[in-house]
DNA sequence: TTACTTTTGTACTGATTAATACAAAAAAAT
DNA sequence: ATTTTTTTGTATTAATCAGTACAAAAGTAA
């Protein structure tokens, strides 16, 4: 059908990437098509004829940011080996191993504080991703259950709550504060109870 | 030595209790000075002649909202009778109770999560708020040791440290999911890990 | 009442915002 | 090379923003 005119000088999943990061370090609101347009390399033009707009954008880079980090961390859960050790990669994982780099923080977490109550797409996507997150945590901890690595007096179903709340309070509480010693104490917490 | 002319028509902490209701619903780019004035009830002179700026005001509201919740977190787990329900109390509060009512999430939390990283004053209060609530947990659960209700075999440390994260994960997961069947199943792992 | 001080609301300013209009450029197809 | 289609950057628009200026109002003290 398509006449096929002068093709596209960017990749979608590359723009969307870049739209992620300054999503991620600046918010929605805090950051202007500007800025996008300077981090993403197009020109208004392009950008507003690819993505239509900011918000149909950032509802990209929501997706996007979800899809990729949910892949991410399934996959963390189901290596194999001790469950302990999955458990404690996830914890870990976004947590700097040199204490030099800066930790920006999930990017679902703060478009949930800073939009859910007005932004139906991200109370959607959040609420997927908590949704997809404590299956896997479950089905990593009832592996764990299975194999006797984790006693079974404790329901698997509130063992993964705990689990999913602890992380999700890790990764709110350390970005914001940077320190590592309490991480430390959260991780190690955390892991004590279940093992 | 004021000569003293016309007194204010209005207490402060009100403007600041209704500054904070503002911030917490709409959060800090997201709400005008305009919505402030409206919602406060105060004219745009009164308001920047008394605040200064929509900053100063945010700090402010920031700081009480700080100030009163600590208090009343510390409370709760300082109420007399078992460890157990001041541990529970703590993680339902601000989970209303009837089904009806949204909740707004944390404004420290969200505050965290949209500007603590260019905003010293959000970090500086956010740290102060975590590290003076870990403390006041790290008492109960002693406390509950040292009776007996706890075991001793999981350090206090690291008991804490889970116990306020989890605390955290809730008060993130809940207001964004409205998942009340989730809530219970954190709620109750967390304590079930504790006892 | 008079003098003085502070509050209060309105009108305004300059800056910035998201989004649009549009012409020039660039590639593909014929 | 010419036509066609799309991209691309610039200029622009209308709205909104935080903050200011200022005169009128309202209280206190004498």
């Amino acid at each position: 059908m398509s006449k096929s005119g002068r093709p596209r000088e960017f990749k979608d999943t590359a723009v969307i990437d870049a739209a992620v990061e300054v999503f991620r370090t600046n918010g929605y609101e805090t950051c202007s098509t500007d800025d996008l347009c300077k981090q993403t390399g197009l020109g208004r033009g392009s950008l507003y004829n690819a993505f239509g707009s900011k918000h149909e954008l950032y509802e990209h880079a929501l997706r996007r940011y979800h899809e990729v980090g949910i892949q991410a961390q399934i996959e963390i859960l189901e290596q194999e080996g001790p469950v302990k050790d999955c458990l404690r990669s996830l914890l870990e994982w976004e947590i700097p191993k040199g204490e030099e780099a800066d930790s920006r923080g999930c990017l679902l977490i703060n478009a949930a504080g800073e939009r859910a109550k007005n932004d139906p797409v991200v109370e959607k996507i959040f609420k997927q991703h908590v949704d997809l997150l404590e299956q896997a945590i479950w089905k990593a901890i009832r592996r764990g259950q299975e194999t006797g690595e984790i006693s079974n007096v404790k329901s698997t179903d509130e063992l993964a709550g705990m689990f999913l709340s602890s992380y999700y309070g890790l990764r709110v509480i350390f970005p914001a504060t940077m320190n590592y010693a309490l991480a430390e104490r959260i991780i190690d917490g955390t892991l004590d109870t279940i093992f």
